[in-house]
DNA sequence: ACACTAGTTCCATTTTATGCAACTTTAGGC
DNA sequence: GCCTAAAGTTGCATAAAATGGAACTAGTGT
């Protein structure tokens, strides 16, 4: 295997719960000799994929990774955009917010927009989920036909939880629904308590795709200030898919 | 040398200029020959450190290196608090602000927050100044003693602007002033028109600094409004420093 | 259909990574 | 301050990989 895998390696290790990596975590998380360990961190540090924290022997990710992630927005006009609106709607409604996009069967925040309000949900970025069971996979799931979602999972599928669809039959019956609403919810199925609601947008030109998520506590929002969300959302994917120059404008609520 | 920094120098590409890359734009812009770069630019695409755009052969950063970089702002305390200074400031007064640190004797801009003014300065990231040349620069080298700031610059230094030090004394007098004021100013030294403030903040436990900076356009910007950023700037690194475990507060305006 | 450019694959050679063990450094405990 | 244990680094032979030239393939425009 090449050294290139085994540096996305420690870099995937940097996700939700770990900021810093020492040799000795590395060894551990990646199960590899020290030596190696050892060399690589180095390697990665001289290649300014890593930066040491102070003067300790704990690392984090360099400042490359930070000025190509920077960049990675620049680059794609979507992104951009759909981070653009949900920094909005973040701000106005104090909740949390993502960008999102599918990665195989995954989902991927690509960008977060923490909330303002003291119960808001905390941005969990790295965790990736698998588009069946999340409301924001399911959203992404419906800019496909059936038969794609069909080709996705030629084995079945594994439900996450009771809450998500428990077959690709009903997988079906929900992304139906989520393409007749323009808006798709997840209650409390990802994470305990925790309510969401995300909308699709794609690139005509591209035909690259992410969802715009904002997420909620279950108990703390009513149906009036849910209905503002699912507003603005929508909306703001409608600017965005109208910026993009798409002809068919999607779905708008007033 | 290592697949890694043929790796580092691709992820180096994607910066103020350059969102995506080809095989061809690699080789140019690394001089490698073409079937290195056609397997270099695969690897780093199964190692999730690149990403195809669309079904194109144009290559953009991974999500991987997303998740890394946000990782990275988490990790450090000091410039997700930095961070939301700046962004406050940036909110409140409509201009551009950054985050910036010391990479050798270079500034490079770690977050941006880009103003909502008409006329803003544009988010220019991915670009690195010369410490001695930007107000940015002269910020970060005041935390450090006269001789350390003096090692930097063995051979002496290459001032990039009339309106930069000429030399390394010239350069010791201005740090020196930033010290007495606590705001290091730049007056359209970096780019034309443009005029900036800076403030220094640094973590006590690791020795890590960063720089926070508003930028503005210069015709613009009256006496009082900069007398506005600065108090706004200094109270939000005293915060900073505060947060941080600073025994001794920094300046601070009232 | 043709020429042209971009991208990929093949293969022998050179360079780099690997894993073990020995060695050095760092951090606590007394 | 000395001793010990844990963390980190280095040397070396072997195994694996990257390299560069050239041949090959896939698109693009005329």
């Amino acid at each position: 295997m090449s050294i290139l895998n085994s540096a996305a390696s420690v870099l995937r290790c940097f996700g939700a719960d770990c900021t810093e990596l020492t040799v000795t975590d590395t060894v551990e998380k990646l199960g590899i000799p020290k030596s190696n360990a050892s060399r690589l961190l180095r390697a990665m540090r001289e290649a300014g994929l890593l930066e040491t924290i102070g003067d300790t022997k704990r690392h984090r990710p360099g400042v490359l990774v930070l000025d190509a992630a920077i960049s990675y927005r620049r680059s794609s006009g979507l992104v951009q955009r759909a981070a653009d609106v949900v920094a909005r709607i973040s701000a106005d409604t104090g909740h949390t917010g993502y960008v999102s996009k599918l990665i195989g069967t995954e989902v991927a925040a690509v960008t977060d927009h923490p909330g303002t309000h003291a119960l808001r949900v905390v941005s969990n970025i790295g965790r990736r989920l698998e588009a069946h069971s999340s409301g924001t996979g399911r959203a992404l799931l419906a800019l496909m036909s059936d038969a794609q979602i069909r080709a996705l999972y030629p084995e079945g599928l594994v439900p996450a939880s009771d809450l998500s669809p428990q077959s690709i039959e009903e997988l079906l019956t929900r992304v139906a629904e989520v393409r007749r609403l323009g808006v798709s919810y997840s209650r409390q199925e990802s994470t305990r308590g925790v309510d969401a609601q995300s909308v699709a947008a794609s690139d005509p030109e591209t035909g690259e795709a992410v969802a715009l998520c904002i997420v909620y506590p279950a108990a703390l929002v009513a149906d009036d200030e849910r209905l503002t969300i699912e507003r603005m959302l929508l909306n703001g994917a409608a600017d965005v898919a109208a910026a993009l120059g798409h002809t068919t404008p999607t779905k708008r609520r007033v």
